[in-house]
DNA sequence: TCCCTTAAGTTTCTAGTTGCAACTTAAAAC
DNA sequence: GTTTTAAGTTGCAACTAGAAACTTAAGGGA
């Protein structure tokens, strides 16, 4: 809304386009309660304690993005029911980095509930950035490549730039 | 859908304290720059575009919450050194996560540079959730568990976002 | 030394955003 | 056909972001 300067604009990559899309206040929130079962706007607005119109400005823009879908239920026309795409799904990972972030970080959270693995019920480790073979990488083994410097692993090494 | 939290819960969790560091505008971007070498309030200005108001009081509010150092360099006392800390650091996932959405769902974004595994130099696959024993886990394997509901396996499992 | 430049902020003022509370609308319930 | 409920709107005060000019303090150079 207004003329605000486009987040995408400032840098080229994946990141503003997500803040676009999720980065307004309260957009991370009504997402997490998406994620953990909530449908309805009164359900949004009575345990998230948003304004109204906020809330009706963001569930809005999350269907717009494509994060939410909107449908009125086929039994009672009055009630929308606002559901997480798959787009919006995906976001699940960056959440739970947050979260985990906050959790560690912040000062006394109590963390519950906590996140399990289904299969044995025991707390996930964290999230963690992994290689192309599946590896968990850590922090020092990360570095930034401009995309022309990279070649491709598994195809012969020929340099077919210019010389 | 396994991934269900308590409704009454939902207020309590990691996620709003680390909104509450990060989650206002421009705070992202600000440490992606920081991220990939920004040191300096001219770079991070120039680069980002962002007001030079809106920028100090960004820098001054992640320095607050330990996210970023503030150090005059030695040699040029007028010359202020922002970086990481490791607290700060620990946001990597979280950005990447982002990003890594951002780049999948964004039309076409050409992110430059690209974060590559340093010991190849190939693209990383993305980030995931780890269980305790570092199996990479998908959304339909997680569920919420209260603290007190989850027996240890055979030792107590250290939770990491405790450590 | 005095003046010029640079780095990192402040200040000012305008425009846009958030939040509360009251109001509307349309479908169901009584 | 009046009331209730769900999902919004509207109006208005308080707050926050943004652009540009201004300040402060440290370095440099003649």
């Amino acid at each position: 809304m207004g003329l605000r300067e486009p987040l995408e604009d400032v840098a080229t990559c994946g990141l503003p386009v997500a803040l676009e899309a999720i980065g307004e206040r309260w957009s991370f929130l009504i997402l997490r309660g998406a994620l953990n079962g909530l449908r309805h706007f009164e359900e949004f607005q009575s345990t998230l304690g948003i304004a109204r119109n906020i809330l009706a400005n963001r569930l809005g823009r999350l269907v717009e993005h494509g994060i939410l879908a909107r449908t009125p239920m086929p039994d009672d026309r009055r009630k929308i029911e606002y559901r997480l795409t798959q787009k919006g799904s995906e976001l699940c990972p960056a959440m739970i980095a947050m979260r985990t972030w906050g959790e560690k970080w912040g000062a006394g959270v109590p963390s519950t509930p906590i996140l399990v693995d289904a299969r044995d019920e025991q707390p996930i480790a964290g999230v963690a950035v992994l290689a192309h073979d599946g590896r968990a990488l850590q922090l020092e083994d990360l570095c930034w490549k401009h995309a022309h410097d990279i070649r491709p692993l598994e195809m012969p090494v020929r340099d077919v730039r210019a010389a």
